[in-house]
DNA sequence: TTCTTCATGTAATTAGTTACATGATTGA
DNA sequence: TCAATCATGTAACTAATTACATGAAGAA
């Protein structure tokens, strides 16, 4: 039986979703790829079963419609989830979760060879790009004035400022470490450490432990 | 019965750390909670697991040791376990994979309130802090001339930069997003796009865009 | 008419997490 | 000798993925 507490980040974020408008699950899904997905990633079946879940729990409506001679579901936000909503988005959330194969790959590659770093970490800008291309996309439409749902903007900017940044983060780390490995002998056990490296990543890293000390932010 | 196929990620991880040294599985716990949780995070009954599959695999071998009266076991990889390492360090890996639940709040948020983003952003400069925090010390650490494995000096650099980049990027955005959001108005669903915002973030995209252009690495 | 894509799902499997259990060692 | 924490695991559960299935609509 749904409770309450078989509400995951995933229902939620479909609950958001209807919170928006009413959607039909293939609507949702294709939401999904265009925006959550980049930060909050799920498999299409799961987005089929969540919206049912919603509804075993009253925080979601089924309306049965029909395209041509066949049947769809049109799934709408009741009050009881707009409250369920609001709670949840007062609760604090978790903060960003990484998986990143390729630095895996690159973290034990003293097993590995030159060549297998250089093109994981050309995989990663070719990632980069990708993402960054639909992205960029994306902000030519709003400037355009072609945003789906214009209430949203202020939001979506915020979202939209995050993205650009985490990609680019991600390229330039890879096009960094690509000029550097480039430097190395074909073994990579052989590489030798530059010692100025270490010390930029330290000033970086106390640069940002300044900038998000408590005391510093305070004033 | 473990096949070859049921080789994952955090498989080929353990693999990966056997084949710096052999270690018992708590100390495989530990090491894991220093460097790979950062960017392939697991449970720790996960890895008290995986070493057990290797085995059966042939991948690695089981040594039974004893600190003072009670048995454990160490773990160290075996020749085959080193070809299959290698094997899949020269596949090419998966691009980062984030789960970012405190930005799918911020995402929703014309449904809370704009406390509630306030806070979640605050809540994303503290987590920033806090892994960079741990992430200096390793630096420094290693300044000291005190890394346990120095001869993979040169490879950890590599993952300490996309580390101190990535805390880096994160509070910054947080903290953008913060002096953003403290211009709205009380009710979220009110607040103004700003049409500055938006050209900035297609301007870096289009950046990041030539940045990473094939045709532009190529030269 | 046939192929492709759109659209809507279900079933089987699995990777992973949470919670529990327990003895050994060490310091107060 | 008591509490804390070190150290080593297992059992139960679940969130999520992969693979499969199928009919309708539209294009060639």
């Amino acid at each position: 039986m749904a409770t309450a507490r078989s509400m995951t980040t995933t229902s939620y974020a479909i609950l958001g979703l209807l919170a928006i408008k009413p959607w039909t699950t293939y609507e949702l899904v294709a939401q999904v790829e265009r925006s959550l997905r980049r930060f909050w990633s799920r498999a299409q079946s799961k987005l089929y079963e969540e919206p049912k879940k919603l509804v075993a729990l009253g925080y979601a409506r089924a309306v049965q419609e029909h395209e041509g001679r066949r049947p769809r579901t049109r799934y709408a936000i009741t009050p009881a989830g707009r409250r369920a909503l609001k709670a949840w988005l007062a609760e604090p959330g978790a903060g960003p979760e990484l998986e990143f194969e390729q630095l895996v790959k690159i973290h034990f590659t003293d097993s590995g060879t030159k060549q297998d770093i250089l093109a994981n970490l050309a995989a990663t800008i070719e990632w980069a790009h990708q993402q960054n291309a639909e992205n960029l996309a994306t902000g030519r439409r709003v400037l355009a004035g072609e945003s789906p749902f214009p209430q949203r903007a202020a939001i979506n900017h915020l979202v939209g400022g995050f993205l650009t940044s985490y990609y680019t983060m991600v390229a330039e780390w890879a096009l960094w470490a690509t000029s550097v490995v480039q430097t190395w002998p074909d073994n990579p056990t052989d590489a030798q450490p530059d010692p100025r490296v270490v010390r930029r990543i330290v000033r970086d890293a106390e640069a940002l432990d300044r900038l998000t000390s408590t005391a510093n932010r305070r004033q």
